[in-house]
DNA sequence: TTTAGGG
DNA sequence: CCCTAAA
């Protein structure tokens, strides 16, 4: 008698029936307004320091816009991709760059000008379009050196002084592209090229080895190992698709180290293009007076800057003391890769405040050349879908200062082209901070800044990315583990003693609509590892401690449906 | 997409 | 948690 009414009514006396699936459009509604929750809470999550430096507008620049791929570097750019948002959002996913403004020299139109002996054209004309570097340090230092001499041997300029015929407001955008190595450019107003090294041994072993271990880490997951760049997966990357998937295809297909040697032989190759947009932190070198000419102005006015580098957002890492500095770099290396595998947002900060609307112009926003340094930040926000929502402030208003990363905890698996890009940029980062001994840094400034990077207090917080030498494979793959609370452990209990055993993605609804990362699958497992919990003894249980008359409902409910399944199921269809 | 189970 | 065959 007993049992038929509960066959009837359900566990405890409850009938609830099948939760009706919404039509499929509907689902998906409610998928992207999961999304869009998502994208909130985590909006800040990691945070790139930058400064950058706005100036006014080149008339090279027209020139340079008619050229595709420089298109692609400049903040023009930027201005028109964000119409198309979506396709701006993948491609900050995907892609980094490091760019940095630079001041234009007072030379007579020098990227136009024939006179300043390179101009932006002649760089292009020279880099072939698989260019691409492996340091984006290098590569600006040698392009910097490139133009200095050229300044020195032909730009003389017939004696005159580099006077001005424009505004000294001119900026000369390089954008330093770490996975493509593309930037482009002209001059600086001071042609000091600083610290210019080609790149050393060691920075062709880290290479080898972060290649390897990337592939390492990849394989498992992929049948054929390696596969990182598809045709498929490159075209939705960028805003201007065919070109920049061009350019992409053209460098993924010229191998490594190939690259690199020809970005040895052909030094222009480091200025210019750069099939990816922006993405980075910034960081200003200096600046100049805001553009004089109205004339100037009234034109299409471009923002030129320049990101010198980046800094990798917080994270920690465990290791034992034991372990050998060789291992500690490599440790790191591995933190760093798995940050950078995951897909990234781009963030701009002005004046300390995020700016929002993507769709503004920068002129509306007001990133224009009167902006003054530091005013103008770039955030590194990791995939959002992939960051745990505790770690998420729900106040997304909140907009932490460009210099104080978040932790991060969470990367999403390396994919296709992000792949590639990751490794350059990584390789960038890397080397700041294992070899920060190194002046390779064009800028000390950031150097100095990644220097604290890492920080390697082993703390055992679950909020906090702790990578351990075991598990440094595993930090992209998998999601972070996260112990059921008893509360949700409760409600799981109660939704299951309702519902039954079969109907999960139900359960998830009732009892976990709101805890995005908990799936059915998850709660199906939860109650299996429940169930098996409640069997053993408590002395072989680990972890928190449910609650006994939990436990006992558990192993009730779970007697219970099973037992009906059958004739419940036979009860639903009837 | 969900369910059900093994890993 | 992950992976996946089945449904």
């Amino acid at each position: 008698m007993v049992l038929q009414k509960r066959l009837e009514y359900g566990f405890n006396g409850y009938q609830v029936p099948p939760t009706p699936r919404a039509p499929r459009s509907a689902r998906k509604r409610v998928k992207k307004n999961e999304d869009h929750n998502q994208m909130c809470a985590f909006d800040l999550l990691a945070t790139i320091a930058g400064k950058l430096l706005l100036e006014g507008n080149n008339s090279a620049d027209n020139k340079l816009n008619q050229e595709e791929t420089v298109k692609e570097t400049t903040v023009k750019t930027e201005e028109d991709s964000s119409k198309a948002n979506a396709c701006d959002q993948e491609s900050c996913n995907k892609s980094f760059f490091v760019s940095e403004i630079i001041p234009k020299a007072p030379v007579t139109d020098t990227c136009s000008g024939p006179a300043s002996g390179i101009t932006v054209s002649d760089c292009l004309d020279k880099v072939p379009s698989a260019s691409r570097s492996l340091n984006g340090e290098n590569v600006g230092c040698k392009i910097e050196d490139i133009i200095d001499k050229q300044m020195t041997n032909e730009a003389p300029n017939n004696g005159k002084p580099p006077v001005v015929n424009n505004l000294d407001s001119n900026v000369n955008l390089v954008v330093r592209d770490d996975d493509e190595n593309s930037s482009w450019c002209t001059q600086r107003q001071t042609l000091n090229n600083k610290t210019f090294r080609p790149p050393s041994r060691i920075g062709d072993r880290r290479i080898r080895r972060l290649s390897a271990s990337k592939q390492w880490k990849v394989a498992p997951k992929l049948n054929n190992g390696v596969h990182f760049n598809t045709d498929a997966e490159l075209k939705p990357v960028y805003h201007n698709k065919k070109t920049c998937y061009k350019h992409q295809r053209s460098l993924r297909d010229y191998p490594f180290k190939k690259r690199r040697l020809y970005q040895l032989e052909n030094p222009s190759d480091s200025d210019n293009r750069s099939g990816s947009p922006r993405k980075g932190s910034i960081e200003v070198e200096s600046s100049l007076g805001a553009a004089q000419d109205p004339a100037f102005q009234a034109q299409d006015s471009h923002v030129k800057l320049k990101i010198k580098s980046f800094r990798v957002p917080e994270f920690f890492i465990e290791i034992p003391e034991t372990a050998t500095v060789s291992s500690l770099k490599r440790t790191v290396m591995e933190a760093v890769t798995a940050i950078f595998s995951g897909e990234l947002h781009v963030g701009v900060m002005l004046q300390g405040k995020r700016v929002r609307d993507d769709n503004k112009t920068l002129l509306q926003t007001g990133i224009c050349h009167d902006n003054k340094l530091d005013a103008l930040g770039f955030t590194l926000e990791p995939n959002r879908l992939q960051v745990p929502q505790s770690l998420c402030p729900e106040d997304r208003a909140v907009v932490p200062p460009p210099a104080t990363p978040k932790p991060l905890t969470r990367y999403s698996p390396p994919q296709s082209v992000a792949n590639q890009v990751v490794i350059q940029q990584e390789m960038t980062n890397s080397r700041k901070i294992t070899e920060s001994d190194d002046d390779i840094s064009v800028d000390n400034t950031s150097a100095c800044d990644s220097r604290a990077l890492v920080t390697v207090p082993a703390i055992n917080n679950p909020e906090t990315l702790v990578l351990s030498k075991s598990k440094q494979a595993e930090v992209a793959q998998r999601r972070i583990r996260r112990p059921f609370s008893v509360s949700e452990v409760e409600a799981l209990v109660e939704a299951v003693e309702k519902l039954g055993t079969g109907r999960w993605r139900d359960v998830k609804l009732r009892a976990f609509d709101d805890a995005k990362h908990r799936t059915y699958v998850d709660l199906k497992d939860k109650w299996k590892t429940l169930v098996h919990t409640a069997r053993i003894s408590p002395q072989q249980r680990r972890g928190e401690p449910v609650p006994q008359e939990l436990l006992d409902r558990v192993l009730e409910a779970h007697a219970y449906w099973s037992n009906n399944q059958l004739k419940t199921q036979t009860c639903r269809l009837l």
